[in-house]
RNA sequence: GCGAGAGUGGCGGAAUUGGCAGACGCGCUAGACUUAGGAUCUAGUACCUUUUCCGGUGUGGGGGUUCGAGUCCCCCCUCUCGCACCA
């Protein structure tokens, strides 16, 4: 090419920009003007683990960057933060392994963190960082737990508890995976507790309401509605026989009611010991101690056979006064519903079977065609006509649903009941490093809360975290041993922390303005800030954070604090980054690690390669060849932009020139609509094909033919167009070609959609659906026209000579189709 | 077991509404430039047949709807994710 061939220096680039970017603030946001066109993009805060910024990482934040770019290019006054989520178990596991105090590596990691977060090159607004484990942030914690609390949101009750032996510590519903600690994959085992809960049951109705109104992936609504569980269906009450105590039941086919033919208990139910005659006292109570030692695995294990005991004890059904036994079993759960079930083994697969096993009666109450059947080999359990149902025989089951509920209610035997799977958020953790729950026990006047100024509770940095299964704030006897605010006398502090989850729920109103010491977040600036317009994080979070943060933001509506109820307006979730198609974990030993590529093609090549991969919501697959695609692009436009800086061209050539500038203008409206619905790859691929046209013109058309205005326009667009993909590059081409700083306070380019098409458009000509032919015709051109071009085409007479046409398909500007015989 | 999503060249992956399958990149092949190239530029690259042309086949498998199916419908296989006795 006869030009002296440059590479683009990325160390030194990189470098000068982000001094730059610093030295002018470019990325502080104003948080008081412009705030019509504000738009507060935030990604899920950093949970610093002491593996430092991983590919995982990278995905989340650089992409995001890149979209939070093109916003603030379109002029948006884009509000991007950033800040740690630095409570929690790794930092203490940390520390009782190398004995440094969790304050001090936290410390130490969030300063090499940050360092990594800045090589990024997003635009974070570092003033308005965030540390939760700061009591700065965590007297807020604090104050929000006051808050549920005097709303009677917040609890403690003594209840069967989630216990993962190896965190040493309570763990809520949501962080248990298939019976596994969310965290360490150990089982977890069941305690009986005195913990503390957070009411978010009372939410369920309004959290599933809540799901019309946001714009979020379909399945992450779908897992929390799964999770929370809604059903309808009746609550039934059977009288003991010979007792005064009552069963209550939850059933969601109350038209089955004539079909009991015994009853189950959970093993942990209250009424079992009581119920429980001398005859049957024994087996019973063998078999709870049995199912209390089993773990959830074993339990809800679907391939295990059931089993249970019979009690002794007869229950009355109420529609028929019919006697029935009582018995337990441990596949009827204590923590649904109320932890009894009536059994219909004739339209119920699990009752079917337990009835089976222990030869109890099967009844038909159910049948598809109204008559009876002889003997049912499985469960019937779909909607069919009520038989043997005394009045209500002949009904059809769907409509009996509802008569048998108003006769239920008729006769004070039960009534409607809504049902969620839904438990409250157990809150509270023996561990060390977290908020603690502000709480003094006095022994006159019980729990008493810890009075608003006199927070934060400060987590004292002397205990012994060794300790086992119990809070290490026990062991500083300064903590513990307090006044009672109520009444002055000695008093103790509770010594539980907070589940980090509970500092996370909230941190997204506090980046507007984390200096604020007078409230826990600056209500002005949330009621212009909030609430956020795009939040992107991983899937993972799906029933746990993002579940929580809903929640609160409800609970603030309703106390009328803030004047939304959904916190996250748009939700994007990040894919996963495969290594050869396979998960990265440290025990593949097929981790890649950031820094190393970074180091070696530039932190621009790095994240602009990640988004090329895949499509972002999918993920891809890491390829350490591929990464050169990438880099080779950038240096491609690079020595691009190097070739006309001096343009000298100085022709008016105007046919290839044209199909360039159509390819600009195409280009702005493929990247622009890419980039809106965060499909990355396909962005950069357009970019790419701009570069590559913008070399085939420079190539074909001799250099006093160019046209120089179309070109410098592409160089522009080029420039424009790659800049939140590579932020510092575009930054140096942007001076380079002689415009002001910042690229990012420039114009987001701008296209006609006229200009996007061309004037000859190459059909496709198909005979009989198969494709004979490519003619190329003026846009638009009348179907007659086309037509008679297709048939007058040689291929084409070739395949329709001869022939009858039945058929002609036009399909504007795109295909003919000739069906011939 | 139930529910959702996916399955496309040697590889990563494209393809709003059914309308030229394989954009873009990696890899590979050839040419150019070079003392050299693991640099760069250009061209080619789904498979089969064929010297070429011309044909034929092709989006996990099988059926169907349609002038036309990667895209819609039915059955089956595989993978991923979620739920997993929820009464």
């Amino acid at each position: 090419m006869g030009v002296v061939m440059s590479t683009y220096p990325f160390t030194e680039v990189e470098k000068k920009w982000r001094q730059k970017w610093e030295e002018t603030q470019l990325y502080k946001t104003d948080m008081n003007n412009d705030v019509d066109k504000k738009l507060y993009c935030l990604v899920m805060f950093i949970y610093p683990s002491g593996d430092k910024l991983h590919i995982g990482h990278w995905y989340n934040y650089g992409p995001t960057d890149s979209w939070a770019r093109f916003k603030r290019m379109q002029g948006y006054n884009v509000f991007e933060p950033m800040g740690y989520d630095a409570f929690g178990l790794p930092a203490e596991n940390y520390a009782i392994k190398h004995g440094i105090h969790p304050a001090i590596s936290t410390a130490q990691n969030i300063e090499y963190i940050r360092q990594q977060l800045k090589a990024i090159g997003a635009m974070y607004d570092w003033s308005k960082e965030i540390n939760t484990s700061a009591p700065e942030y965590y007297k807020w914690t604090q104050w929000f737990f006051l808050l549920l609390y005097k709303n009677g949101l917040a609890y403690r009750k003594k209840a069967p508890v989630n216990w993962c032996p190896k965190c040493q510590t309570v763990l809520a519903n949501e962080q248990v995976i298939e019976g596994r600690c969310e965290r360490c994959e150990t089982e977890v085992t069941h305690r009986d507790l005195e913990q503390w809960f957070f009411k978010i049951t009372d939410y369920a109705e309004k959290l599933l309401e809540g799901h019309n109104r946001i714009d979020w992936p379909e399945k992450t609504i779908t897992m929390q509605k799964n999770w929370i569980g809604k059903s309808e269906g009746a609550k039934i009450i059977f009288q003991v026989d010979k007792s005064e105590d009552k069963i209550e039941v939850f059933t969601t086919r109350p038209d089955t009611l004539w079909g009991v033919t015994y009853m189950v208990l959970a093993p942990e139910h209250p009424l079992v010991a009581k119920l429980t005659t001398e005859q049957q006292r024994e087996v019973v109570n063998n078999y709870v101690a049995q199912a209390r030692k089993e773990s959830d695995i074993q339990r809800t294990s679907t391939e295990k056979e059931k089993t249970g005991v019979f009690t002794g004890a007869y229950a009355i059904n109420p529609v028929n006064n019919e006697r029935v036994p009582i018995w337990i079993a441990d596949y009827v759960l204590v923590t649904y519903g109320t932890g009894a079930v009536m059994a219909v083994p004739g339209h119920d697969t699990r009752d079917f079977e337990f009835a089976t096993k222990y030869n109890l009666p099967i009844r038909e109450v159910i049948s598809p065609d109204g008559k009876p059947h002889e003997k049912l080999k499985e469960a019937y359990i779909d909607a069919g006509i009520m038989i043997n149902s005394g009045e209500f025989t002949g009904t059809p089951s769907k409509e009996g649903i509802e008569k048998v509920i108003r006769y239920l209610e008729e006769n004070k035997f039960g009534e409607k009941t809504v049902n969620y799977k839904l438990r409250d958020w157990l809150i509270s953790r023996q561990r060390y490093w977290g908020a603690p729950i502000p709480i003094v026990y006095c022994p006159d006047c019980g729990e008493v809360p810890v009075p608003e100024d006199q927070l934060p509770v400060v987590l004292p940095e002397k205990v012994d975290f060794k300790g086992r299964g119990e809070s290490p704030l026990k062991t500083n006897p300064d903590f513990v041993n307090t006044t009672c605010p109520k009444c002055g006398k000695p008093a103790r502090r509770e010594v539980d922390t907070m589940d980090t989850f509970v500092c996370s729920s909230w941190y997204y109103l506090r980046f507007p303005n984390p200096e604020i010491d007078t409230y826990p977040f600056d209500k002005d600036l949330v009621k212009k800030w909030l609430p956020v317009d795009q939040y992107v994080g991983g899937a993972e979070h799906a029933v746990m954070h993002l579940m929580y943060a809903r929640f609160f933001a409800k609970v603030l509506y309703d106390l009328k604090l803030i004047d939304f109820d959904e916190p996250f307006k748009r939700l994007v979730h990040q894919g996963v980054i495969t290594k050869d198609s396979n998960k990265m974990s440290k025990s593949r030993g097929n981790v890649v690690n950031p820094d190393i590529f970074v180091e070696k093609y530039g932190s621009d090549t790095f994240r602009m390669y990640m988004m090329f991969m895949g499509s972002y919501e999918d993920g891809g697959d890491w390829s350490d060849e591929g990464i050169t695609g990438i880099h080779r692009f950038i240096n491609r436009v690079w020595r691009l932009i190097d070739l006309l800086k001096d343009n000298k061209a100085t022709g008016n050539e105007t046919k290839e020139s044209k199909e360039l500038e159509r390819i600009r203008h195409y280009t702005i409206k493929m990247v622009t609509n890419d980039l809106e619905r965060f499909h990355f790859n396909t962005a950069i691929s357009r970019i790419m094909e701009l570069v590559n046209g913008m070399y085939l013109y420079i190539q074909n058309v001799p250099l006093e033919q160019q046209n120089r205005q179309v070109l410098e326009d592409a160089k522009e667009t080029l420039v424009l167009l790659i800049a939140p993909f590579a932020p510092h590059f575009a930054e140096e081409c942007w001076e380079k070609i002689g415009k002001p700083y910042s690229i990012f306070n420039a114009r987001w380019p701008e296209y006609d959609e006229a200009k996007t098409q061309k004037d000859t458009i190459p059909i496709a000509v198909q005979v009989n659906g198969k494709l004979r032919a490519t003619i190329e015709v003026e846009r638009n051109a009348a179907d007659e026209t086309v037509l008679g071009i297709a048939l007058a085409d040689e291929k084409i007479q070739k395949h329709v000579g001869g022939k009858t046409i039945v058929k002609k398909i036009v399909v504007k500007n795109r295909l003919i189709n000739f069906v011939v015989k």
